[in-house]
DNA sequence: GCACGCGCTGACACCGGTGTCCGGCGAGAT
DNA sequence: ATCTCGCCGGACACCGGTGTCAGCGCGTGC
């Protein structure tokens, strides 16, 4: 245009989208400043309508987004989210990430995923670095780093956005999404007692895991609403693992008043004590029932097909990502999705006789 | 330090940690310029040594480390790797994650995660914005996405690093890392004819798929070697789900001359194949022989525990960040690791009689 | 003793955005 | 018609790095 922008020579490349348009392309071809150019990408209010339409139309037309990058730089914070989970199933950490990313479509941010140890002694430092490094815009922990409070108190520190994940409110409302694990563990011991099973036993998960005791008292009300009591005797303490739950159900079914029930804390463990009751020449549902929790791929494929507790982690994905980067005004789904609800296939029956 | 340096008066932040340390705070404390320090942060051989000595004793005392995005910046390409995918399995994925992740720890890349829809008619464009948008330095894609030569051409025109993992050399050497998933194929037919079964079924996955074949014609292989060929009845055509592998199995035991051994192209469909012996009313191993392929943990899970290939994904994923920010060196490792193996269990084992 | 070459270093512009601040312009008051 | 006020938009510096290029100091050849 003048001789004073010589890139208005490159204006060809643009066009056939060679180069991608920078703010100073923006600018010079509506013929303002790209401080103005920036104001309509950040929305800014102070600006006549018909400049702000006049500048749409000529970043529709040549498809500009503005660098990340640079902009991260000039806001001293990226457009990265990080996913920070110590969960080893594959399953709850896809669907975590996919629930992150359909909160994320369209927004303009990536997600960066960072596994790690909770057993590290360097986990606080690490943690801070990565967010630190990557100047993160905010950051989804998952359980059972979520619960940790050294984490998050160092996250308190460093100003950014963060949202834990847990079965139990850990933090303020902001800071905090809960699973209502509670309630999925309810479900199943209603389940069980509404199939009018009275001697049940539980295999809970790791006792430092909130969930394992969230489980546990949902299901303990559970039965209670129908009178049964879960004997201290009837529970075995596993770990989240197929071997814990292997040996978790042998030791119940081991017992001379054996239960008739049996409610793991997970799927891998459910699938673990339906391993258990074939090695005792137990069937299930005729001599066992038996449950899980979670609804993983896993659930359907074992045999038999597990009654499970779906665990909606997609959905609770999904609400993460919108309490961090606050994609508000579509707040309109059911509530109800974000509940665990019973799955009921073929591993639980009445009780024989 | 001098009055034109006014940062100087915030050296006690910086002691403490509460600032991070900018190239322009090293420069100034090493009393050098910031190029100099750039020098230093890029190994730019020509430095003196006691000059670079100085710099990294500065830098070490602070914990400087460099801006990613102000490097990005000036670089036009960002510091993070995408991982492009559209293989549903978790575990699969989650493997590959953890691969990759091995090979870029302490490397200062992060991996972005980007799932996708091979099926979706803007594939192309969505993955190239994705790239240039966040100027990737590199990405990795597994199939079946990373079969696809419409999203190779894109690649090759954005210049952008990537790796495409596949069961066959997709590409040159450079940009192709290859499964040997054929290799694999081999196992499970040698497994099977060494048991002594002649008459053999194979499930496999989609047609679209390249490991569909590999993984057949390696079987194929793997069974001459003993004299036992393939029919074309026992050939079931699959999904790599678990109900194709119910419905496929279910149709290969109708048969007359039904097979006494069937190789499922992946665990999933060789968990549907042990529902539809059970429904069949056969045993397994002792009617029926199953092998799978992958070795998720489903494989030991479902009952009887799988004897199946191991797909080493995650060695895989490593070989693909190495191959991608080549932090060579340490390939010294043995290349059997990146072979499938096999792994037997207990769904296989003679034909009966 | 001087010109030359070379290795090392620094000044400066630049990457592509945003914050600050100030000037210009139109509408309403006098 | 002029002054004032408020809104809008632009010039400029800055975020934290890297590329370019010129200059400095030093050793070498003649």
């Amino acid at each position: 245009m003048s001789p004073r922008t010589p890139k208005a020579s490159d204006d060809a490349a643009l066009e056939s989208g060679r180069r991608r348009a920078t703010i100073n392309d923006i600018a010079r071809l509506a013929g303002v400043s790209k401080k103005t150019v920036s104001r309509v990408i950040n929305r800014s209010p102070s600006l006549r309508p018909e400049t702000r339409e006049k500048i749409e139309a000529v970043i529709a037309r040549y498809g500009y987004a503005p660098d990340p990058q640079a902009r991260g730089l000039a806001f001293r914070r990226s457009f990265l989210i990080g996913l920070i989970y110590d969960n080893p199933n594959p399953q709850y950490v896809v669907n975590m990430q996919l629930g992150l990313l359909d909160g994320m479509r369209g927004s303009g941010f990536e997600l960066v995923v960072h596994p790690c140890d909770r057993g590290s002694t360097t986990l606080v430092p690490d943690i801070r670095s990565f967010i630190e490094r990557q100047k993160l815009f905010g950051v989804v922990l998952t359980p059972s780093v979520s619960e940790d409070e050294g984490v998050a108190a160092m996250l308190r520190e460093t100003g950014c956005e963060f949202v834990r994940v847990a079965s139990v409110a850990v933090d303020g409302p902001d800071h905090s999404i809960v699973t209502q694990d509670r309630h999925g563990g309810m479900l199943a011991g209603r389940h069980l007692a509404e199939l009018g099973h009275r001697r049940v036993g539980f295999i809970s998960g790791p006792l430092t895991f909130r969930s394992s005791h969230e489980r546990r008292g949902g299901f303990e009300d559970g039965l209670r609403e129908h009178g049964v009591t879960l004997s201290p005797e009837h529970v075995a303490e596993g770990a989240y693992t197929f071997e814990s739950g292997l040996d978790g159900a042998a030791k119940l079914l081991a017992l001379p008043d054996r239960p008739t029930a049996i409610f793991a804390g997970n799927d891998e463990m459910a699938a673990g004590a339906l391993h258990a009751a074939r090695h005792a020449g137990l069937s299930v549902p005729g001599d066992l029932s038996v449950i899980g929790f979670d609804d993983f791929q896993i659930a359907s494929r074992v045999w038999p097909p597990l009654t499970t507790i779906r665990a909606p982690t997609r959905e609770i994905g999904r609400l993460a990502s919108d309490k961090l980067i606050g994609q508000a005004g579509e707040d309109k789904r059911d509530p109800a999705d974000r509940l665990p609800s019973l799955v009921v296939r073929e591993s639980t029956a009445p009780p024989r006789g």
